[in-house]
Order: structure tokens, then sequence, then C-alpha cells
DNA sequence: CAGTGGTCTAGACCACGGT
DNA sequence: CCGTGGTCTAGACCACTGG
């Protein structure tokens, strides 16, 4: 007559959370081991673990063998956000997307660069610069320096019609990266190519790519004024 | 005298991601089934699901009932940010913090935040307005909206010693946020409090936040100039 | 409707790390 | 040492969805 249906991993992860939420376990509280909590909700050890280890990796408990699970002192700790490819981003708006190349290079790295990539000295780079469009307004100013030694086929490339963004992401087809966000002020160029007031403030978007180790891409995104980056968690 | 331990489900994932390296199997290609991966790894399923399922939560396959598993066309898809408290921010780069604050005032909601916050027409909210000094040097504006009707009690709270993102996470154990980063240029009281330029570039950040279903606060965090944010993955 | 992933179980062994 | 989480197994049933 009770028992409808079997205990979900999900059951167990809302429990606690209200459980966490109603204060009946407050903030640094040891919880029940798994086994104690499998036995109240009258399923497996690994169903519980599973709540658990998912609720670690959310960052709302922390998990020690032997000391046990206990609630994180600060539950909000990590944002995601999605990061996809500019035509993508500028897609999902409904916006048409449109691409231009405006100027692209081959060189040797300068120093910043290196020091940037951790490019040996003669290291050559392929640099290039483009524009991405939405609905024909200006949307993001591109600039990319790639590692011909990581991506030799890249110096063939032909970034008329498509960017090197999506030329990479075929070619690399995984790869580690940092990325990092900030604040500038237009400059002239900046300013010119986005349609935009000298030194308005702009967000930007930096992104360091390694490819098996190698550093493959640096590059630079700068976004048009009044952009926002968005994400709920 | 083979067979020294049992296969885990990190060897799987890793394996996995060195085929794709390898193009052994290519962007949009089918992987073969959790049923035959374990055939060939010579393990359980359940194995071969963890590691399928974390690659698909990392964002480097996609899986579907029926039709099977695929490499994902674009791999890098999610940035992870740790969002911690400016306390910790601050300390982390073993700088002295320090709090200070500036303004409180409770006030009818204004109709802006009225909109941000769905905050009822007379919903009353406690406005502050405090500092974070990383080393004595201004490191972020920190302006909020608390809403009265969600925590009744940020009323008699005393914001005098520290701030009220601490408050509240003692408070509000567990709640849904959204974020928000972009570029603004420094108003002249902005720029006073940070000892910055007049229209400086200033990286921001604004959260929402929700405690079951009821809005809580609203906070803008005005960054000093020059700050980047980073996450690598 | 049949194939694929999604999940649960009951049991086992292991690894880390307080005591 | 020994308790706690971390993981694997072999098997089972279910749920979604493409053909």
């Amino acid at each position: 007559m009770s028992k409808s249906r079997k205990v979900s991993f999900q059951d167990i992860k809302s429990e606690v959370i209200k459980r966490i939420q109603n204060r009946v376990w407050r903030q640094g509280t040891l919880l029940p081991t798994e086994h104690e909590l499998a036995l109240e909700f009258d399923c497996a050890r690994a169903t519980v673990n599973r709540a658990l280890r998912e609720l670690a990796e959310e960052g709302i408990v922390d998990r020690k063998r032997k000391s046990g699970t206990r609630v994180n002192m600060s539950p909000i700790k990590q944002a995601k956000f999605e990061i996809s490819i500019v035509r993508q981003t500028i897609e999902d708006t409904n916006a048409i997307y449109r691409y231009s190349l405006v100027d692209r290079a081959l060189a040797q790295a300068p120093d910043w660069l290196r020091a940037q990539l951790n490019v040996p000295v003669d290291g050559q780079v392929l640099y290039v610069k483009c524009m991405h469009y939405a609905d024909d307004h200006p949307f993001q100013i591109e600039e990319r320096w790639i590692n011909v030694d990581a991506v030799p086929d890249v110096v063939d490339a032909d970034f008329t019609q498509s960017g090197p963004n999506e030329w990479l992401l075929a070619e690399v087809p995984f790869s580690n990266a940092e990325i990092t966000f900030c604040a500038v002020a237009a400059t002239e160029a900046m300013a010119e190519f986005l349609a935009a007031p000298l030194n308005a403030p702009l967000f930007q978007m930096e992104r360091k790519t390694w490819f098996r180790g190698k550093p493959v891409t640096f590059v630079r995104m700068s976004f048009r004024p009044g952009y926002r980056m968005s994400t709920k968690y």
C-alpha cells in the first residue's frame, strides 16, 4: 500500500537541501553517514552516495573520508558560464550573424605574447583580427594570436569566410583553457570598429588555450558597449 | 599475469578523451554503446556509464536515449567561476581585508528594483552601501538592496562591523541566484570611493538572489580599475 | 516496438586519514 | 586501527525516443 516508487538520488538531494534550508542541519553540521542515510531512506548506499557526491560537486557540502559529510559554510561557491562561439551567441538572440576579416599577418611572437603563451624566442605566430556583427551592428572585436608551432596548418587556413574560432574548434578537438574577464576603455581603433565613443567602457574576455600541453592560441574579445554576460545557478 | 587492477571510470574517461584528441572519434561521431564499451574495457556497464555521464556533464559528449552518445561539435562549453565573498577573495591574495559601512537606509523599493526583484508596490527594502579594502586600497564598492519581507530580521542587523554579505550567508543557508558581469564607466561618486579617474572603465558584477522562491537581495559590486576575474578549465 | 541510456540494488573491496 | 567515503560489479527494471 505504501512504497509507491523506489527512492531516487534526486529525492535524497532535495530532502537534504530542504533540511539545510529548514535549519535541521545548520552550516558546519556533520550529516549522518551514508550507511545511516541509506537505512533512513530505505535505499542502497550507492544511491545516497550519488546524491551526496553531487551535492559536494555543487559546493553544498564537504566530504572527507573518515570525518564524514558536513554542510559547507558558504553554500554558493561556483557559477557556470556557457561559453559558446560568437556565431552561436548571436544566433541565440535571433539576430543575423555576419563575419568580417580585418587583418591577418604572420610574425615573430612579441615579448608580451611569448610570456603569455610560453612560446620560444624565435616562435612564429599568426595574428588575426576580425569582426562579428549581429544584425549588422558591431558585436565583438576578435584579436587572436595563434602559435604556428602548435598548429602548422593554420598558415594555409583561409579566414576570409569564417573566423579562426571555428577553424580551431575543428582542428583542436579538445583543450585546456584559461579565461579572464575585465573592463577596458575603448581605444581609438576599438571605438571606430564598434561604433562606440572613445574611452567607452567595454567588457573584455581573454582566453588562453593549450592542446596536449602546448600553447595554441591567445584571443582577446572586446564586446560592444553595454554587453552583459549572465548566468543562473 | 595481466589484469593488474580493476578498470576505473577515470581510465575510461581518459581513454575516451585520448581517442577524441587522436581523431579516432571525430566531432559528431557516434560512440559505441555502453554495453559495447563495457565489453571492450572488460568492466561493468555502470562504470562506463559514470565515465560517459561525467563527460556529458563537462560538455565533451552529448547523450540521448536510443540515439546513443556522440562527440560534441564544440567541446569547450562551460567555464566555472568560484564566487566567494569579498573577504575571502582579498585574503586569498595575502592582503589585509578592511570593511567600511558607507550608508544604510530603509526605504520603499524604487520602481527599477521592484522590477528586478519582483517586490510588491509597497514593499520595503534596506539599502546598504559599503566598501571593501585590500591593504587599505579601495577594492570594491558594494551597493545592496535587501527585501525586508523576505528577511525581516535584517532591519535589526548591524552592518557597522561586517558586511551584509556575511550576514545573509548565515541567515539564508541556500539560495538560487543570477549573476551578471558587465563594464561601466565610473560615476563621480564611484571614482571618489575607488580613488579612480572619472569615467574609468570598471568591472561590475550584479547578483540577484532568491530563497524559497522569494527575492531576497540585489547587489551591485563595482571593482577597482584593472580588476580581472580568471578561471581555468 | 525495440534499442539506448538512466537508475537502483546488494554486496564487496579499497584508500584515506583521524584516534 | 578502523570508520568513512570511493568505487566496482552483476544484474535488473524503467523511460525515453527514433525508426
